[in-house]
This record gives structure tokens, sequence and C-alpha cells, in this order.
DNA sequence: TTGTGTTTTATTGCCTCC
DNA sequence: GGAGGCAATAAAACACAA
């Protein structure tokens, strides 16, 4: 078996990495060793006891990963509520509280906030799309609505004409011809899912320009300037950064995102020509 | 018990910022 | 150039149905 130095502060708890030539705990140091190769070398002990307990090393061979302890886990959740970023200083505090390496509570934050964003991304989609459905019955009852009054002002038209005489109009009144079609109101171009894709066309989040709202916890979704015309469905955007926690239910950015359309009442989501 | 799907811990490579 | 962030990924740990 090659030779091993390890890493453990018995101040810790116990926890302790084996660190292999090429120590990966320190970012400066990697080495392009491939997983396999690191896993063998950097073992994790629960206690202080099992280092030197034999059985325990001989069954706990050198790859086994070992979970935080639901103590562990809570503190770190409430460190993250806080803030979902680490300053050294607090990784260090931190990791002292809980016996682990700093690397470890970076790793911990890192692996969190990628759930917190999945999440985040279930919930603003499952937002958009009750949005986007109730603006389509919405706007399936205006179009009604508006076949309705055409039909009403035809019928009061052809009444109208009934009453005068052929050839002439009543005085001061000119009635324009009423256009073949309402005005058009076009279709998102984009569907809700395509644009929410995290598959290989799904670009819009991993992109440049949105790797940016991504980290600042911004918007995965189109901007005014994406849709210049869509005005208001995208005017209620909250760009405030959540706190990150997953406590609050519905602590969307977009909790404000078509209010309007929640309320029933016909928001701007085109432009009519 | 075992096969399978999910979650958690950790690494790697690339990118950005200072 | 180093530090730290992120996406992608590996692999252990765990959950659970059959």
């Amino acid at each position: 078996m090659e030779s091993r130095s390890f890493f453990f502060d018995p101040s810790c708890n116990g926890n302790m990495l084996f660190l292999g030539n090429g120590d990966s705990v320190f970012r400066g140091g990697r080495s392009m060793m491939n997983m396999e190769e690191t896993s063998k070398r950097r073992p994790f002990f629960s206690t202080q006891e099992d280092l030197y307990d034999e059985e325990y090393y001989d069954e706990q061979s050198p790859e086994k990963k070992r979970r935080l302890t639901p103590e562990q886990v809570h503190l770190l959740e409430k460190s993250f509520e806080v803030e979902n970023k680490l300053e050294p200083d607090r990784k260090t505090q931190l990791a002292k509280k809980l016996g682990l390496q700093p690397r470890q509570v970076a790793v911990w934050f890192q692996n969190r906030r990628a759930r917190w964003k999945t999440k985040q991304l279930e919930r603003d989609y499952d937002q958009l799309k009750s949005s986007y459905d109730s603006i389509l019955s919405n706007y399936d009852s205006i179009l009604k609505e508006n076949d309705k009054l055409k039909a009403e002002v035809i019928s009061l038209t052809e009444k109208l004409q009934a009453k005068e005489p052929a050839g002439e109009e009543p005085a001061g009144q000119k009635l324009e011809p009423l256009p073949e079609d309402p005005p058009t109101c076009p279709q998102p171009t984009v569907k809700l899912e395509d644009r929410l894709s995290t598959g290989s066309d799904g670009s819009a989040v991993v992109d440049e320009d949105c790797r940016q709202l991504l980290d600042s916890g911004d918007s995965y979704f189109p901007t005014n300037n994406e849709y210049p015309d869509c005005v208001a469905a995208f005017d209620g955007v909250n760009s405030e950064e959540d706190d990150g926690s997953d406590d609050n239910n519905g602590g969307s950015y977009f909790s404000d995102v078509f209010s309007a359309a929640e309320q029933q009442e016909p928001i701007g989501w085109c432009i009519w020509n």
C-alpha cells in the first residue's frame, strides 16, 4: 500500500482526511489524477476513535464516503439561510464549529447552492406555467367577448340600415367598416418548456448573459430587452436576491410576475397593432 | 435480498475577478 | 496567477419496491 499523509485536527470531532501525494483538499494543489485515484487516496473517518480502531480501518476501506451528521447538516442549513455564500472567515469558523475541513464546508455550500437553484427553477417554472395558462384563458375569453361585440355591431348596423331609406346616411354619422379580423395578438413564439429546458437547447440557462443572472440570483426568464413589446408581462420581475432559504416556499424571484394575470386583469402581454 | 432510482459528498475543468 | 464560483460528473450512501 502506498504511503499516505494524514490531515487530522483533534479539535475537529475527529474528522480527518487522507491526503495523498496529489493533495486535492486545497484547490491550489489540485492534481490531474483521475477520480479512481483520488478516491482511493482520500478516505474519511467519522471519529477520532475510528482512526485507532483497526477493525473499522479494515472495514471502512479508503474510498468510503462519510455523510455529515444531522447536527452538522442542521447547522450548515441555518448558516446557509443567513447567507448562501461563504466568506473565508465564516468558512473557517463553521468548519471549526462542525469539526469539518473548511474544504468540506465549502463543498457543502457549493452543492447546497446547486440544489437550491434546481428547486428554484422548478418553482419558477410552475409559477410561470400557471401564469401562462391564466393569460391564455384570459385571452380566449377576450376573443369570445370580441366576437360577441362584433356580432352586436353587425346586428345594430343592420337594424339602423333597415330604418333609414336606402342611399341615405344619418347626418353627421359615418360608420367605419369593421375590420375583417380583430387585431391579432401574437402567441409567445417561444414555448416555456423550451426556454426552461436544461437540455442541449436550454442555452438560456447556461449562456454567458444568463450566467451573470444566475450568479446574481436574478431571473432565468426573458427580460424587457428580449421581448420589448411584452412590457407588462415581465414588468413585475423581482430582481432582489432571495435569501436562499427553502423554508419560504414560493419565495421565488418571480413572486410578483404576472400578478396582474392572477387577478384576472388583462395585461400587456402584447401590443395591439 | 436485490435491483433501481435518488440524494449526498466530492472532484475536475473551466471561467471570472482581483 | 491564485482564489473562488459554477456545471458536469463520479461514486458512496440511502430509500424503497418487488
